[in-house]
RNA sequence: GCGGCUGUGGCGAAGUGGUUAACGCAUCGGAUUGUGGUUCCGACACUCGUGGGUUCGAUUCCCAUCAGUCGCCCCA
């Protein structure tokens, strides 16, 4: 082999490519239902949008950026999450003048991160994703998660569970950060080297480190749920009580944090809980981005949303073994013995295609026996036999595949003759 | 960026420092001059990821490199 893809990079193939299409129609299915419009932005985008949008000091814009020169000398970056841009067009088509706000939006698409491939996580993957912009009512941060937890639910995924937290407001935030930092400086010796990095860089990390678990520090650290201030407070009790009131079960975890700088209020995930699912059982996440728009240059609005992996959903419902695979079988396959009747087969391919049916025929020049081989590989529920005898008489021997039984059919009439067979079937 | 494992025909998978690299599946041909999914017979790797080294000799040993895979970090 000359040339392989590139690392953290993969071919859908047919066979695979079906569950994508599932997977798709559904998503675009339920943004009907739920009144979201697809928009479509670049895969690149200026740099520096992202390096505002996303954070500078998140890991996405310091280490995981596909960069590039273009020959303008610009310095442009293929996206590695879908909301910046989708936020940016917002801002640039001028949308919050919109009457009726928010403004809520739908994305599929490749996304590019320069990291090191394992199970789950590739360099370039795929999301989905929604963005609803223009409304603080937590009503709105409801109907977000309830849109992936329903996506979930009708893509047949069982072992989920919805976790969600608040972050507060920018001020609950800093308040809750320096309370851990203090809780933890005095005894970070006693923390493993991750844990020691993390005091300063995220904190909050140390709260789920898995060798620091069991240490007493972890258990009575301060929780950000109790350091949000009033209005906080209110914002999040309001979501929990809309959350039960669609009775959509979720548990509350004052550790999750999410790994974009623009986060505030309520930030959730959904993850896989199947066994040996792999170390990345995150399905998706979101939150709300309060100040993001106007980080990006347009007018203070509120917005929330959410990203799906795509490729670790197919992952889960493989798992899940839910996969309705498609039959995939055609409908006619015809045999051709001699050049005439070969000459013959072409139109009467295209006749039965005309008539709605999938039909194929072998084009490397087998015996019969081998064309009906390769017709049951194919799955072929009918086969038309046109050889010398059946050209002589104006005919084409139809023959059912499951029973084995033939007919004779004129030539003219078979590709309507078998459109009529299979529908009456 | 760091670490573990792996790299033999279309796929799966044995194997050895030494003339002809098991086997299974698939494919192709034949048994059945024009009838499939069963059975039987036969065919199918100038070559063991790539480059270099050790050796009289390497697919097998060593080094490097590339790729895959799993994990860490982090995330979708």
């Amino acid at each position: 082999m000359s040339y392989s893809l590139p690392r953290g990079t993969q071919d859908i193939l047919p066979g695979k490519v079906e569950i994508w299409h599932s997977i798709e129609k559904e998503i675009r299915e339920l943004s009907r239902r739920f009144n979201y419009h697809e928009i479509r932005t670049p895969i690149f985008e200026h740099t520096e949008l992202f390096q505002r949008g996303v954070g500078d000091s998140t890991d996405i814009v310091q280490k995981e950026m596909y960069s590039f020169e273009d020959r303008g000398e610009r310095s442009l970056t293929l996206r590695p999450e879908g909301t910046a841009g989708v936020v940016r067009a917002f801002v640039e088509h001028k949308m919050f003048g919109q009457p009726d706000l928010p403004e809520k939006l739908y994305y599929v698409g490749p996304m590019f991160r320069y990291e090191r491939p394992q199970a789950g996580r590739y360099r370039q993957f795929h999301q989905f994703g929604i963005e609803a912009i223009g409304s603080v009512d937590p009503a709105v941060d409801v109907e977000v998660m309830s849109f992936a937890v329903e996506l979930f639910r009708k893509l047949g995924l069982r072992d989920t569970k919805l976790v969600v937290n608040s972050l507060g407001d920018a001020s609950s935030r800093i308040a809750h950060r320096e309370a851990l930092v203090e809780h933890f400086s005095g005894r970070i010796n006693e923390f493993c080297s991750d844990c020691q990095r993390r005091l300063h860089q995220n904190p909050l990390r140390i709260l789920d480190c898995k060798k620091d678990h069991e240490h007493e520090l972890v258990g009575n650290a301060p929780s950000i749920l109790s350091y949000l201030n009033e209005e906080s407070r209110t914002y999040f009790e309001k979501v929990k009580q809309y959350l039960d009131a669609l009775a959509i079960p979720y548990e509350v975890d004052p550790t999750l944090v999410r790994g974009l700088d623009y986060y505030n209020h309520t930030c959730f995930e959904v993850m896989s809980t199947i066994e040996g699912f792999g170390a990345q059982t995150t399905l998706g996440g979101g939150g709300r981005y309060d100040g993001l728009v106007e980080q990006i240059g347009g007018p203070s609005a509120p917005g929330i949303g959410f990203g799906i992996g795509l490729e670790r959903v197919v992952a889960a419902i493989e798992a899940e073994k839910s996969a309705e695979l498609a039959s995939g079988g055609i409908d006619v396959f015809v045999v051709a013995l001699g050049d005439e009747a070969k000459d013959a087969s072409v139109s009467l391919l295209s006749q039965l295609r005309s008539n709605g049916l999938s039909a194929d025929k072998d084009y490397a020049e087998k015996k019969m026996k081998a064309q009906l081989k390769q017709a049951n590989r194919k799955g072929a529920r009918f086969v038309v036999i046109l050889g010398e005898d059946e050209l002589a008489k104006g005919i084409g021997v139809v023959k059912v595949m499951t029973t084995g039984e033939q007919i004779e059919v004129s030539v003219n009439e078979v590709a309507t003759y078998v459109a009529a067979q299979k529908g009456g079937a």
